[in-house]
DNA sequence: ACCCCACACTCAGTG
DNA sequence: GATCCGTAAG
DNA sequence: CACTGAGTGTGGCTTACGGAT
């Protein structure tokens, strides 16, 4: 199998008034070419159907997969490049793609019609109603007066002279754009993003069997997962959304997703009072902070002996920091309403810090920023950006390493096992090779001409606007190779979790590189009032007190009586 | 990059 | 009107 | 009272525009 480079993708150009078709196009051979298997024989078939129909249908059926919803107004599907619009929908009806004059409820219809039209044309469902209703209020009335009935739109507005049309093929085309992206964020519109520059993706080769599902079954579960977290956001019952739940998938990183939607309906059983769901939900999923959900919710429900044994078993065996403090804090409540001796303690490192009153209210990072910047000690204000950055830069090749199926689409801005907890184990040697350039006398040229080659193209680490050649080459100057290289280390340890927490501000001292006593730079997280350190901030400010470099917590409050 | 990270805010419980 | 929001589209 | 822990809400290429208030 042959690599492909990715920029021997079709690109439709602007100037062409179809560019939405020949991308539509584009998608839908490359799904059919190289991910058919997981489509079924009558998909195949009905989209070569489509395919062959008339241009202008084509791109009327495009535009309305594009838009929101499946209903639409045929006086509102009104396109220049595609003339009219009548001609265009019907051999979309015939084909069943389209279906004309559908029946709506009161919801649809006042989603439908402007305010206007809804007092011109139903006048006789709003008679008790103010002529100056608003449209909720309208919506309201006729929800109460016609509940979930349906009707089509000349029966509910006969002097309205329009028609409706529903789409009837959003499933397939949902799930061919799913095969495509191998996720639901992403959609048409990558395409022409890309091509107006917004945005750039860092091209790998990959082969061309390279994709996201090996099997249909892996589809459906994506799918039936997505469906399930709208309906919790939709607010569904949890115990109605965990009933519709596939079984546990066999592939990695759709279990991950799978322990993530069990997480998430876990949490809404929550915060319904549901606290046996909830524990049901915690104990199938494998999520990360789904343990510590667990005895949160065993404080809640069960504060007894045995939840209190349990807790400190999982203590006892307990890896990750985070979950330890989140443990160690409900041991100490749950020990003292048993009448026990709490046998954890929580030891937050006391951290350096600096007291600041400052006219305001204003922005507090950028009132401190600009507070303690000095021509010969700048201060710039970049959160987990900078450390981030210089890591994503540095190890580039790491992570945009051409592993077979990390990479299946030419608009991923990583790889798409990044989350997964076998990412820097299986690029262990180029991770090292890329931490070993520290070492080098030309780490901070590899660094700037990295930077100036790959600027703008999207990377999770990277915040672009932020990483300007200045401040790139002053925290090479001022930042030594042995910090950079332990910082760099943590995140690796855990990049999920290391990936933030970072202080707000940095504050360089260039005068201060050739000494062996001063430092080259400090690190300071701001608290403005009402604000506190939190967890992970505090793990990176003690990891790197530990190391010796420079931190502090600045807290601010502000001036009395000063306006700004 | 699978609505996340940091902030600002609220609320309740505790010494 | 002025303003804010959601949607469409390049 | 101050302090702590927990929970919640908010944002997202850019530009233009219709519609609601
Ligand atoms: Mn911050
Ligand atoms: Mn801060």
């Amino acid at each position: 199998m042959s690599d492909l480079a990715p920029d021997t993708l079709p690109r439709a150009d602007l100037d062409d008034p179809l560019y939405y078709l020949r991308n539509f196009r584009t998608l839908v051979e490359w799904v059919v070419g190289r991910h058919g298997d997981l489509l079924l024989e009558s998909e195949r078939r009905s989209i070569d159907q489509l395919l062959r129909l008339p241009t202008p249908s084509i791109a009327l059926l495009v535009r309305m997969l594009m838009r929101r919803g499946e209903l639409f107004r045929t006086s509102r599907l009104d396109y220049s490049e595609i003339g009219s619009t009548d001609d265009a929908i019907s051999p979309l009806i015939e084909q069943r793609w389209v279906k004309p004059n559908p029946e709506i409820d009161t919801d649809a219809l006042c989603r439908l019609l402007t305010l206007r039209e809804l007092r011109d044309f139903l006048d006789s469902d709003l008679k008790g109603l103010p002529a100056s209703a608003t449209k909720t209020r309208i919506q309201e009335h006729l929800q109460a007066l016609h509940a979930d009935a349906v009707h089509r739109l000349d029966q509910w507005a006969p002097a309205l002279s329009d028609k409706l049309v529903q789409l009837n093929c959003d499933a397939l085309f949902t799930r061919v754009q799913l095969m495509f992206f191998g996720n639901m964020s992403q959609d048409l519109s990558a395409f022409v993003l890309t091509e107006l520059g917004y945005k750039q993706f860092e091209p790998v080769p990959f082969t061309r069997d390279s994709r996201a599902f090996t099997s249909r079954q892996e589809v459906d579960i994506y799918l039936q997962l997505h469906l399930a977290r709208e309906a919790l956001s939709a607010g569904e019952p949890p115990a109605q959304v965990y009933a519709q739940l596939p079984d546990s998938p066999s592939s990695n990183w759709l279990e991950r997703r799978y322990s993530r939607t069990l997480f998430e309906i876990g949490r809404g059983a929550e915060r319904e009072g549901d606290f046996d769901l909830a524990l049901k939900l915690y104990r199938q999923s494998r999520h990360v902070e789904a343990n510590q959900r667990t005895f949160r919710v065993l404080e809640l429900s069960k504060p007894d002996r045995d939840s209190y044994s349990a807790l400190l078993d999982a203590l006892a065996c307990s890896k990750r920091p985070a979950e330890q403090t989140a443990l160690s804090r409900i041991e100490r409540r749950l020990s003292r309403q048993l009448g026990l001796t709490p046998k954890t303690r929580l030891t937050r490192t006391r951290l350096p810090q600096i007291k600041l009153a400052l006219p305001g209210p204003a922005p507090v990072e950028a009132s401190v920023a600009q507070h303690l910047s000095r021509p010969d000690a700048p201060v710039y204000y970049v959160e987990n950006g900078l450390i981030n950055g210089l890591f994503a830069l540095l190890c580039w090749p790491a992570l945009y390493a051409p592993l077979p199926g990390a990479f299946f689409n030419p608009f991923q801005a990583a790889a798409s096992d990044l989350a997964s907890p076998d990412f820097v184990q299986r690029r262990q040697e180029v991770f090292e090779r890329a931490l070993n350039a520290l070492h080098s006398p030309t780490y901070k040229d590899e660094i700037l001409k990295r930077r100036a080659d790959k600027y703008g193209i999207a990377c999770p680490f990277i915040n672009w606007p932020l990483l300007s050649e200045e401040l790139v080459s002053l925290a090479l100057a001022c930042i030594p190779p042995a910090d950079l290289e332990a910082m760099f280390r943590r995140l690796l340890e855990d990049i999920p979790s290391h990936r933030s927490g970072l202080p707000d501000l940095v504050q360089f001292f260039p005068a201060n590189t050739q000494s062996r006593t001063a430092t080259g730079y400090r690190l300071i997280e701001v608290k403005g009032p009402g604000d506190r350190v939190q967890d992970h901030q505090q793990r990176w400010l003690e990891f790197c007190l530990e190391r010796g470099i420079d931190v502090s917590v600045c807290y601010l409050s502000w001036e009395p009586g000063a306006t700004s």
